[in-house]
DNA sequence: ACAGTTTCCCGTAAATGC
DNA sequence: TGCATTTACGGGAAACTG
């Protein structure tokens, strides 16, 4: 039987919707000697929320199931709640907890689980409960709600601390960046290589207002600013959608700057171009080639970037191998001759173009659609105090242990 | 303020969507000797169902207001109901009407008002009702849904028959096509010409199994049927969305069979092409062109069906612009030379060309999006007994009058 | 097993609230 | 008013159900 993760958001743990079911599992770690009674787990949302937070959240519907024995592994007990669902309380005490202090995915919910059963005469009760959830009501806010689960997971090791956004310790770089390459490892068959993450990281201070930990906004865009979060999420998606094929091929020079980029293709071959993801729209790639003029000045040239709309009506290798220009004369001629270096373009992008002739310019063959190598991705090397590992578990399944041992008390993973 | 329409559906009333707010408004159409009480109506849906539908919904939400008297009008009470919301009521009598004799989007329900009222002394019922209501649970049934409204309304002058599903009596071919063509100029310029009737006519009669009402399902596509009306729902949105500007120019001859299409082409210059919708695929607008082998023999020559994602990434009077067969000669060149029947390529869409590049060919220009003509349809001469000139009105806004006249019974339009 | 029907839920857009 | 957040719902797909 198939068994759905927390949330239904694939690869995003910890971040519930309102309005969405989810599924949370509990086991009990110890074998109790006696069995044959029934133990009841209940499970609350919210139940002990600290000062400052402005939003309360409940279950609605029943939240109370007995365990039962597993039926795959060592015999223990264990209880699966299915079909749950969020909705908020209104008003906890008088209005809201007015201290706005926080945005939504920088409040931090948790879930917890009681059991109560007495053994040889003796009452114990058990508690336990989640680590620190976020509570969106929409997807768009699943970037931000996403980028403090790691935060938080990448740089403290309490099992439940709800207040922890109200003082977001900074990470160092090579925390940061491990967590950045690690994303896109998760989805395609390798993470970012040195030279990526360099730029990146050189992106990340150089463009975009650090004025908060996950309040970076691009600062060339006022009209319409988006996160770094939000930005990098996109050229995730765009990826995991779009781009797979040439991402794994390692062709996707990605996160260049502008400058950079000149730098790089002045000296090249006329015909060299390289790749890179849009700064200004969330979600686009895009390629800049150099060209070189009669007099001998250089000449950089880009085309408006592909969004997911586009590269959906036709597969990104297919574009490289058709584009083309109108050039002064009248034959319309395909500029990008090398990949940078200086790889001749369709010994780059040979086996990855799809049909022979793009369906948007000829009828007789049908497209197929593109091989995939979805092969799980090798883990990073581990860092505490969360490491890629653990959060692949994360994503297997979420399970909160009751420890028989801590009584009353709260544990998390180990 | 802004009136919607019964369902949010454009263009589509008398159906409703589970869990889908919808809006109604009662009109009292005589002015009462005293109005200074106030007068409540009841709204109750699937008050007094015929036996034999399998399913009954009901309004969950508080279904009473008070009548207040219309700001915009001659001071007439009235009373809009917002946000209303279906849910089925499970097991009617016993386990559901068994009958499945009716799908779903032929099962016919209402919507019921009541009022009581006393003027001097005498108790005063009165209680009206909406014209049959479809009610679906996806927009996947809209069309078969829609088809019922029209079918219904094309057919009956009863208010309120809703077992006309059990035995749905067949419409002549003049009042079929009124509403075929009344639906293309509800969202554009014109509507169908004569031609386009005429091959749609032999289209459904040839290509379809008539086996009942609405259930023709396509012959020649035995992996997934769907329904004559899915697929002109299917044309409809495509020419709404994406062929607007060229099907306002009657440029998009669109029924015409592949034999028509062999007959019509044969005889014309090399290079002449027409745009006919996909048989095969849903929403799909092709083009058919005609070329004369070395040896003098005929050769026809199609694309795949363009369909939405592919005509949001291009317009299509581009994509005919820019559309390129890689000859024997290795010089790509545009086979589309004239417009059946013989107007030239650029004479016919030049004006309908939005960049002078395509987008997809080259980096500088950004594409504006298309200026698109939306004003409303001239209506198609009124037959009875439902006109689109009342089927506009209808969509304007939902009203059920009730008529002080016929106490306790029904009235509808008019 | 299967087809008709409903539910689920992402992603965009609009509405709401603060 | 503007921004943050929620609600609405079309559309594709999965789940349900007789």
């Amino acid at each position: 039987e198939k068994q759905p993760c927390m949330p239904t958001h694939p690869q995003k743990p910890l971040i519930i919707k309102t309005g969405v079911q989810f599924t949370t599992k509990v086991r009990l770690l110890v074998k109790l000697p006696e069995v044959d009674y029934q133990l009841k787990v209940k499970t609350t949302f919210d139940k002990d929320l600290p000062p400052g937070v402005s939003r309360q959240f409940f279950i609605p519907t029943n939240n109370t199931k007995v365990m039962d024995i597993e039926d795959y592994s060592n015999g223990c007990l264990s209880v699966e709640f299915r079909h749950l669902q969020l909705k908020e309380k209104k008003y906890i005490n008088g209005t809201k907890g007015s201290e706005g202090l926080l945005s939504v995915t920088e409040e931090l919910h948790s879930l917890s689980f009681e059991a109560c059963f007495t053994l040889q005469g003796l009452t114990i009760d058990l508690e336990t409960c989640s680590l620190p959830l976020v509570v969106i009501s929409n997807v768009s806010q699943l970037p931000g709600g996403w980028a403090s689960v790691m935060w938080y997971n990448l740089l403290t090791n309490e099992p439940r601390n709800l207040a922890f956004f109200g003082n977001p310790p900074r990470a160092s770089w090579s925390q940061l960046s491990e967590v950045l390459s690690w994303q896109f490892s998760t989805l395609a068959s390798r993470g970012l290589n040195k030279e990526q993450l360099t730029m990146l990281g050189e992106k990340l201070l150089g463009m975009f207002t650090l004025d908060f930990w996950n309040n970076c906004t691009w600062e060339n865009n006022p009209g319409k600013p988006f996160s770094f979060w939000m930005w990098l999420d996109s050229i995730l998606e765009l990826i995991k959608k779009h781009l797979l094929p040439v991402w794994n091929e390692n062709y996707i020079m990605g996160f260049v700057s502008k400058e950079m980029e000149r730098t790089l293709l002045k000296d090249r071959q006329p015909g060299t171009f390289l790749l890179r993801f849009s700064e200004s729209h969330l979600g686009g790639i895009t390629f800049t080639w150099v060209e070189h003029s009669d007099n001998g000045d250089v000449k950089f040239n880009s085309v408006e970037p592909y969004t997911k709309n586009r590269l959906s009506a036709l597969p990104f290798a297919d574009i490289i191998r058709d584009y083309k220009v109108i050039s002064d004369g009248f034959v319309p001629e395909n500029p990008l001759k090398f990949l940078y270096p200086d790889i001749p373009k369709d010994e780059a992008f040979g086996r990855l173009y799809n049909s022979h002739f793009s369906p948007s310019l000829v009828s007789f063959p049908s497209c197929p659609s593109s091989k995939v190598n979805t092969s799980s991705a090798p883990c990073q090397s581990p860092e505490p105090p969360m490491t890629p590992g653990e959060f692949d578990m994360l994503n297997e399944q979420l399970c909160f242990d009751i420890d028989s041992v801590s009584l009353g008390g709260l544990n998390h993973f180990g």
